[in-house]
RNA sequence: UAGGUUCUAGUUUUGGU
């Protein structure tokens, strides 16, 4: 019953409900456990009909059920179904609030995320502090984020490296070094500025808050480097116009085999904007698509266009507009 | 002996879209 319930879970995260489905309907007495994954198995696969059919149909219902649902709902960006399965619900604990206050995030409804944050009435977790940053990161709040980021240290609930990544990634979007900075000490004394997340954050940080020294420094210091450390130093290295050190660094980057993605492209394309390197810019973005097979998003025409129309080619650039196979954004 | 299931995250071009 174990091992099927596991079998599910592990169909669930491959995303293939049919596999977990079969596996599911094998099992002669299916108990809540085995029934809250075959939920989760269609919730994260974004099959809510599904879902909801099973919930509906479950013999009893634990918190855990409640949960998936929201998550569920929110994860396709049904709101008003997310908050009726949250009301619906006699007792919540602390990841139902989480659920409800991601849901209206991810719908952009700050205000509200930000109100039942403050009236929930279980204690909170580093999650719930978490989500909280991260939506006010995404709608541009970078002062209430620090706020928020300054109020939970006073708190019993203490920062964790996601909590320090996204207060960095604050800093970083203020350009304030000072404190990006304070961020960075609270993150060593409390043994959290090794974790991949924060590395790469501080990279980005120092960089944005023209710091590029400090950037560099951060990035050899960090092991190991994944593909966001490598992504933001070679985006830092653009943004302080160091074209030929971005696309030295982009070649080390293939030596020790981390594959560049689109955003690495970015990256690079637009160091060699900022720099002035036409062919080098040109090469690289044939490179891409023939060497690297990434077909080329409308940031990299974006750079591209730039490059052209800095260096005097508005023809050119016109006419890579043109071959665009989508519309300008 | 209470175990398998649920919530958050860092890198993104165009000097002031």
């Amino acid at each position: 019953e174990f091992v099927q319930t596991a079998l599910v879970n592990m169909y669930g995260v491959l995303g293939c409900t049919n596999g977990a489905s079969k596996i599911f309907n094998r099992i002669p007495a299916k108990d809540l456990v085995a029934w809250n994954s075959m939920l989760a198995a269609y919730t994260s696969a974004g099959q809510m009909d599904k879902a909801q059919v099973s919930f509906d149909a479950m013999p009893s219902k634990d918190l855990y059920s409640y949960n998936v649902m929201i998550s569920g709902y929110s994860g396709i960006g049904a709101i008003a179904s997310a908050k009726s399965v949250f009301d619906g619900m006699k007792v919540r604990d602390v990841v139902s609030w989480n659920s409800i206050i991601s849901a209206y995030i991810r719908a952009g409804d700050v205000v509200t995320a930000r109100e039942l944050f403050r009236v929930m009435q279980v204690a909170k977790n580093v999650v719930t502090w978490n989500s909280l940053i991260s939506g006010c990161l995404q709608g541009g709040l970078y002062v209430e984020a620090i706020d928020l980021f300054d109020e939970m240290t006073a708190t019993d609930c203490s920062p964790d490296h996601v909590t320090v990544a996204s207060a960095l990634s604050a800093s970083a979007h203020l350009g304030s070094l000072e404190i990006g900075k304070k961020v960075h000490v609270y993150a060593v004394e409390n043994g959290l500025a090794s974790s991949p997340h924060v590395s790469s954050a501080l990279i980005d940080m120092y960089a944005k808050c023209g710091c590029i020294e400090r950037s560099l420094l951060v990035f050899y210091k960090s092991q190991p480097k994944d593909i966001y450390s490598w992504n933001a130093i070679i985006s830092g290295l653009a943004l302080h116009g160091c074209g030929y050190s971005a696309i030295k660094l982009f070649s080390q980057m293939r030596q020790v085999c981390i594959n560049p993605d689109d955003i690495t492209f970015i990256g690079l394309l637009s160091a060699c904007s900022h720099s002035g390197l036409l062919q080098e810019g040109c090469k690289w973005f044939r490179s891409m698509q023939e060497d690297f097979r990434i077909s080329p998003k409308l940031e990299h025409y974006g750079c591209l266009v730039d490059l052209l129309g800095r260096a005097g080619h508005l023809d050119l650039a016109l006419q890579l507009i043109n071959s665009m196979s989508f519309e300008p954004g």
